[in-house]
DNA sequence: CGGGATCCGATCTGATACTG
DNA sequence: CAGTATCAGATCGGATCCCG
């Protein structure tokens, strides 16, 4: 009677690679830069700009990772100063795609979300 | 000048229900409660035993959360000793319906991400 | 310009102990 | 059984200083 099938999902151990990504977009950051660089390659600087609140530590710190995990490429010219430039890759395309369905998803229960808040608190 | 569209997304405050939703799924636990109750009503030990590593400290802290933002419903009944049943309410299977998303994105894309993450360091 | 290194406070989490 | 309270450790994030 319980789901043959393979479950829904299974990250109870947090090797599995549901809980990789589930704390990838969790972080504070991932999710603006993956949103900005969707649309088009940005510098580092440019990017802090359009990223208000963010330290120089976690833009970078956050571009590392992702940088590590193939979601952007980071391309070095020899300029002086030197100039850096960040392009968002195929796959860090696709993983955008699927988070903006979550976003839609919180645009369109957000107003639930808040009511269920407001109950919450008046009882 | 600016986009007069609405862009993709723009939780650039965190009071933004994009940003709000995301810090949720992206807690070590909240995840892993909603994909066990999508499947049925399940008690606090119950659930303690089927998210192997939560300490009560957390799942208790989860829970209310989730109930304080209309995921799941609580419902207790007064036996000896008392009995205390969470249940998935709409709004929670609908975000676990889009989590889900995440979660076939991740399965599908591991490879790739390790991949990504083998390159790097060799490199 | 694009970072790295360090320090420090805030937050998150877990272990433990106690309660209705 | 289903939690709450407290404390300590780990982690996160920001501010600052420094470097190629």
């Amino acid at each position: 009677m319980a789901d043959e099938s393979l479950p829904p999902w299974n990250p109870y151990d947090p090797d599995c690679p549901t809980r990789m990504m589930l704390d990838r977009i969790g972080d504070k950051w991932t999710v603006l830069v993956l949103g900005l660089l969707s649309a088009g390659p940005l510098r580092f600087n440019a990017l802090r700009r359009q990223v208000p609140g963010i330290s120089q530590k976690m833009l970078s710190q956050t571009l590392k990772d992702m940088e590590r995990d193939g979601l952007v490429d980071r391309s070095a010219f020899a300029t002086v100063p030197v100039t850096v430039e960040y392009t968002i890759t195929p796959l860090g395309q696709s993983l955008a795609a699927t988070v903006a369905q979550l976003v839609t998803w919180a645009t369109r229960h957000a107003d639930q979300v808040l009511a269920a808040r407001a109950r919450y608190q008046s009882r």
